[in-house]
Formats: C-alpha cells, sequence, structure tokens
DNA sequence: CCGAATGAAAA
DNA sequence: TTTTCATTCGG
C-alpha cells in the first residue's frame, strides 16, 4: 500500500493565504476516508479563520471562500460546463460590505452534525414523489408547478432542520449561508448523490408536467406576483414594456398565483420517511461513510463549553463527565474513549487529546495556532513523537506497520468527535461574535464553579454578558439530553 | 416582501 | 453574460 500524501500536490495557493475552506474540506473528505493525516502548511488548520480570504480564492457569491474542485457535474452530457458566475456585476459591488456575517466552517454539515438526533430528511422519498402528489402540489398552489430543485435546494432542504439546530436559531438566511458554506466542502461523493437527487427531481418533474417550460418572468415586471395564469397560458401582454428592448418570451411566464386564506400548502412532513406516502428504503446515501441518518449518536444539546471547550452544566456550573459514551468531549477529562462499556477502564488519556503521549496540547494552544497548526496534527506528532514539522514521508515510513495504523485510526476516530464538540463551541462562539479573553475566561469560569447550587438567573446573566444580543439563544441548552451527563466529582 | 445560498434554464 | 426562481421563514 502505498501512502497518498493528502493535500494540494500540484497547485498551490500562490499568495501566502490559504484557501480556508478548501484545505478544511480536503482534510474532511480525504482524512476521514483514508483515516490518514494531512500536513497543513498554515497555522489555521484548526479551521478557525479570523482573517479573510485572498482575493485570489475561489469566493462564493457572498464572498466566502468555496471549494476548488469543480461541480461534480462530471463530464455529464447537457450540463452547463462553466458555471463561473461573471467575474464582477452591480450586484457583487453593492454588496461588497466585507463582512461576512455568517461564522465559517470548518467541516461540511455532513459531518459535523452526524451525531445529532435530528433526522435528515427523505431526499430519495421526496424526489420520487408520484406523478399523483406532484399534481396535488400544483393543485395547491392554484395551478402553479414550481421548478424542481437543484442540487443544492435540495441539500439545503435535507439540512434545513439539522442546520437550524446546530446554529441554535431558526433564522434561514443563516441557515441558507450556512448550507453555501458546507456545500463545497462536502464529499464528492455526497455531491454526486445530490446531483443525482437533483436529476432524478428534475426527470419525474418533466414526466409529472410534460408541458411545463420555464420561463421566468421580466425583470422590469416587478413580479406581479397576485396574478395567476394557467400553466401554460398563451402569450399577450409580456411584450409590451416601455423599454422596448425586451423580447418577450416565447411562453408567457408563469406568475405565481395568490393562495387562498384556507389553502392547505404542502403538508412538511412530506418527504420525510414518515410520511405514509413512502416507505422507508435505506439508500446508498443513508449507508455512507458519515452515516447520515445515524440516530443512536446523539450530541449532548443541554450542555455549556467554557473557553477551553470543557464541558458544564449551565445550570449548575458543575463541569461534567459523560458517562457510558464512546466519546470524550472534554479534552481534560481522561474518561476512556473506547467503544466498550469501560465503567472500570483505567483512563489512558494524557494528553491534551486523549493521546498516549505525555505532552499537554491544550485547546487553547491549538486555538493560538502556536505549538501545532492542528489538533490532527498535534495527534499525529504525539503518536509518532516527532516534532509538529516533521517530514511527511519520514513519518509514514513509521507508521507503516499495521498495528499503529489501526491504533491511529482509533485515536483519529475519537479526535474527530471530539474535534466536532469543539467545533461546535466554536461555530457558536463565533456566532455570538465572542472572543474570550483568557483572563476573562478563567474569570468566567470560577463564576461558575464557586456555588454548588448555582442559580439560573446568575448563569443566564454570566451567559448574557457573554453572548450580549444576538445569536445564541438559550434553548440550545435547555433542550433534553440523550446520553446521561452528571455531575463531576469535584477534587 | 426581502434575504441568504447554488444551480438550471432562459433571455 | 445576466436574470429568474426553486426552498424557507424570521425580520
Amino acid at each position: 500500500m502505498a501512502f497518498t500524501r493528502i493535500g494540494r500536490t500540484g497547485v498551490g495557493p500562490s499568495s501566502g493565504e490559504d484557501y480556508g475552506l478548501d484545505a478544511v474540506a480536503q482534510h474532511n473528505a480525504v482524512a476521514t476516508t483514508e483515516k490518514f493525516p494531512l500536513y497543513q502548511e498554515d497555522a489555521k488548520g484548526l479551521g478557525i479563520y479570523e482573517g479573510y480570504i485572498s482575493s485570489d480564492a475561489i469566493r462564493t457569491r457572498s464572498g466566502r471562500s468555496a471549494a476548488r474542485h469543480d461541480s461534480p457535474f462530471s463530464v455529464g452530457s447537457k450540463s452547463r460546463v462553466s458555471k463561473s458566475p461573471a467575474a464582477r456585476t452591480k450586484k457583487e459591488k453593492k454588496a461588497k460590505s466585507a463582512k461576512s456575517k455568517t461564522p465559517r466552517l470548518t467541516a461540511p454539515l455532513s459531518v459535523l452534525t452526524k451525531d445529532m438526533n435530528t433526522p435528515i430528511k427523505d431526499m430519495d422519498a421526496w424526489v420520487n414523489r408520484p406523478a399523483e402528489v406532484r399534481h396535488q402540489e400544483t393543485e395547491e398552489r392554484n395551478g402553479y408547478v414550481t421548478r424542481p430543485m437543484n442540487s443544492f435546494m435540495l441539500y439545503r432542504s435535507a439540512y434545513a432542520e439539522r442546520t437550524k439546530a446546530w446554529c441554535t436559531q431558526n433564522n434561514h438566511q443563516v441557515v441558507s449561508a450556512v448550507c453555501g458554506e458546507s456545500w463545497p466542502m462536502e464529499p464528492q461523493d455526497v455531491r454526486d448523490q445530490f446531483n443525482e437527487w437533483a436529476r432524478l427531481e428534475r426527470e419525474n418533474h418533466q414526466a409529472a408536467h410534460p408541458d411545463y417550460k420555464f420561463s421566468p418572468c421580466k425583470p422590469v415586471n416587478k413580479r406581479r406576483k397576485g396574478e395567476f395564469s394557467d400553466e401554460e397560458d398563451d402569450v399577450s401582454d409580456v411584450g409590451a414594456d416601455p423599454d422596448g428592448d425586451y423580447r418577450g418570451p416565447k411562453v408567457a411566464c408563469q406568475k405565481r398565483p395568490v393562495p387562498h386564506p384556507g389553502q392547505t400548502y404542502l403538508n412538511n412532513t412530506v418527504g420525510f420517511s414518515s410520511n405514509p406516502y413512502f416507505t422507508q428504503q435505506p439508500t446508498g446515501y443513508d449507508n455512507s461513510q458519515y452515516q447520515y441518518t445515524n440516530p443512536s449518536r446523539p450530541l449532548p444539546s443541554n450542555i455549556a463549553y467554557d473557553h477551553a471547550g470543557i464541558p458544564y452544566d449551565p445550570h449548575t456550573g458543575q463541569y461534567l463527565v459523560q458517562q457510558q459514551s464512546q466519546y470524550q468531549y472534554s479534552p481534560s477529562i481522561g474518561a476512556s474513549t473506547n467503544t466498550t462499556n469501560s465503567t472500570n477502564e483505567t483512563p489512558r488519556t494524557v494528553g491534551g487529546y486523549g493521546l498516549p503521549g505525555d505532552q499537554q496540547v491544550s485547546v487553547d494552544d491549538m486555538l493560538a495556532g502556536q505549538r501545532c497548526d492542528t489538533p490532527m496534527q498535534a495527534l499525529f506528532n504525539q503518536m509518532n513523537q516527532t516534532s509538529a514539522y516533521q517530514q511527511f514521508g519520514q513519518v509514514y515510513h513509521q507508521i507503516a506497520q499495521q498495528e499503529q495504523q489501526q491504533q491511529f485510526q482509533q485515536l483519529f476516530q475519537e479526535q474527530q468527535e471530539q474535534q466536532q464538540s469543539y467545533e461546535h463551541q466554536q461555530y457558536l462562539q463565533s456566532a455570538a461574535r465572542l472572543t474570550i479573553d483568557p483572563s476573562l475566561g478563567s474569570d468566567f469560569m470560577k463564576s461558575l464553579q464557586t456555588p454548588v447550587v448555582q442559580s439560573d438567573n446568575q448563569f443566564e446573566t454570566a451567559m448574557g454578558e457573554m453572548i450580549g444580543n444576538s445569536y445564541v439563544n438559550m434553548d440550545f441548552f435547555n433542550q433534553p439530553t440523550s446520553p446521561t451527563w452528571s455531575p463531576k466529582t469535584q477534587k
């Protein structure tokens, strides 16, 4: 077996700045499949993006960076090849406020949220809605035939609920932004799957509405949504426009009907496996390596994390240790992470990331990016007791033994899950635009540790200071928890 | 009614 | 090349 060096081999970033999401995307896409560490030169490997993206980097329409690889519509027949938007449009200039409001993700949603209980929409069932159901939808929309969703809309739809839960807010603008950021980071398998679903959706849509043709309205038309014209209305008033520049469409634009007050719209359970229309059937997507629909490993949701990523009960202020869990979320709690029950198992965790070595690598160190590029790098380095910048060619030779590989893979998996929790915390803090000064953080921790009984009021006051007016709401911490979390015995 | 995202399709 | 519109629902 040959060890392939992961990362950008050929064309690297011309400028000194990294690709940001691209590197992380490759990290997650490749490392999770091959289970080998990445070597990342930049010190931002942890995924905390503080600076702005280089102007050379590929960006989304909102200015965020995007993956470098092309659209997975590979050599497909009719799909257009170049999707690159115009370099500069007036709209782009106008929206050039340079403030990327949404915090940056460090991994695709399929990875970040894989342990959540919130189900993912059953897209297989959704795109395979029978024509009868589609006709009913059209009827419920007063005859208006909607466009089939493209791959991204399907993706957004599939992950909307989870994204909301993960972001702890219901704002769909944020959902869209997060999904838009996650989409290019998704591994090719996932994107391919959603592209296939989009193709199926177009196919079934066409079969259900053979005469449908996309006929967008003229921009200047002000989009008079109130008026209803039937699906294949005749060409009529569209040609009469003041500017005269516009050549009327061959088919009159389909105007959305105004819904009647008592009109019933599509049930939001449609498309889920719970819908009686459909039978539950596992798809390749469900069985993918990321276990998208894994319901058995919930992320504890009634916990908070301190500045070091250590979980504690926000209501009592006590630090927590998870019982009978496969995972440890706190870098400093030496609970065993083995898959076996492990109640009396000796913690082999010594290092900050659950490593057999004795080198302490705190989260703060990671955050600062001083000692290690990534937690992954730290883990790998400790495994091999090498410096952080050792050449990987040598390292690969050192770990060529199968035993060490397996050990590493296991540690990698544990680190992955630990990282998820950490990243989630980072996201929420970032979403709250919170930067914790270490001294403040320790004060905050002290205030939490002092009383055995900490009133909710005190906590919320403290949290209110932390999160300010913005994004994070307390619902996240008040949600019921699935795994059992208990106060850690203070010593 | 706008926005926030990506992509299909039309102009 | 540029625009609309699929989705969603809080502001």
